[in-house]
DNA sequence: CCTACCGATCGGTAGG
DNA sequence: CCTACCGATCGGTAGG
């Protein structure tokens, strides 16, 4: 019973997982299940022995790692400087899309692809989210750390460029992931320093 | 004669103007060719009057976009200081993405759905641009114009902010166009100068 | 986990 | 520009 129950979410797992790696290379709709079950190794129908339906599997790879993002931004430290708390936003985001390279990609990529429900749902998720980091933003200019851009940009800029790093990841790696955090901080929080 | 190449070409265009803003809604994969047509009144048989494939349809998009960038960062003053062009290039991209809001979106999100031949040709076309722009960031680190962040992270983060606007768009514009280009400039550059 | 199969839909062609 | 149609493939189910 307990073996089952492993094997059984093990497989899962690697569905998803594999999965995520289709999606990100062909997209949701490009991707069929019969070419998700022949890169497993069974049969299309055997996939729905572990999963309902090709929609679930996109909803627990985008829900999975937007919670990740949210959890990370409510547990923020609420003491430090504003200057502190996007920095520390911008390595963390980097570093979710450099270490979960495929869901991160397919989230920012593919949602739009969320059946109805689940999409207002992310949609409005999001929103949220966004709204929190440009809250902070606010401060920093209100305290005079920042020089007065647009927060709403600053939040866009900064979200966009990380989701831009799908590009470095794809080619040889010229640089590594340390450097490519210190310099995504250098530039994103240059643009913000008065 | 005159008119029917008038006609022909008229429809072709509204062909492509309508498949542009489909694909960027649904994705090239997402969308067939029964809702395209059905969008332009017609049946899908009667596309083929007009165009070869909806591979070709992509194609056209992407490259009369991707011609437009080009020919731009050509004939692009070379006198002025690296900052001067850094400038005129994230104004220029801004408005692509602005004024051509779906074909650009599409070049930037559908590519990779380019069929061999002409996905490689694209690939390294974007090689090429990006690497040109590389060399601009680094005149200026060398001139003592920019402060010294690796030029192609640079590049990522100003085209991957460019492409974050498709979701300004979206939503209600609650800041107009020139607001969001000043603003894109003010945080981009800013990171960049000494 | 498989075989066998469902109805729906895909991109595209023939022929007028 | 349409009707009629092609073979291929889609997500998913039944039954074992």
């Amino acid at each position: 019973m307990a073996t089952t129950t492993r094997k059984r979410s093990s497989k899962k797992e690697e569905i998803l997982k594999t999965a995520a790696r289709m999606f990100r290379e062909k997209g949701y709709a490009g991707t069929s299940m019969r070419d998700l079950a022949e890169k497993i190794g069974i049969e299309a129908a055997s996939l729905y022995n572990h999963i309902h339906s090709k929609s679930e599997i996109l909803e627990e790879i985008i829900f999975s790692i937007a919670r990740d993002c949210r959890e990370q931004l409510d547990n923020m430290d609420p003491a430090g400087t504003s200057l502190q708390k996007i920095e520390s936003l911008i390595r963390f985001h980097t570093k979710m899309m450099i270490d979960h390279f495929e869901s991160y990609s397919v989230m920012v990529s593919e949602w739009m692809h969320l059946d109805e429900e689940k999409l207002g749902e992310f949609v409005s998720e999001r929103r949220r989210y966004v709204k929190k980091i440009e809250s902070i933003v606010q401060q920093g200019i209100d305290n005079k750390e920042f020089k007065p851009v647009l927060p709403y940009v600053v939040v866009l800029n900064i979200l966009s460029s990380v989701r831009g790093l799908e590009f470095w990841q794809k080619s040889a790696k010229t640089h590594s992931a340390e450097i490519m955090e210190e310099n995504m901080v250098q530039h994103l929080i240059g643009g913000l320093k008065l």
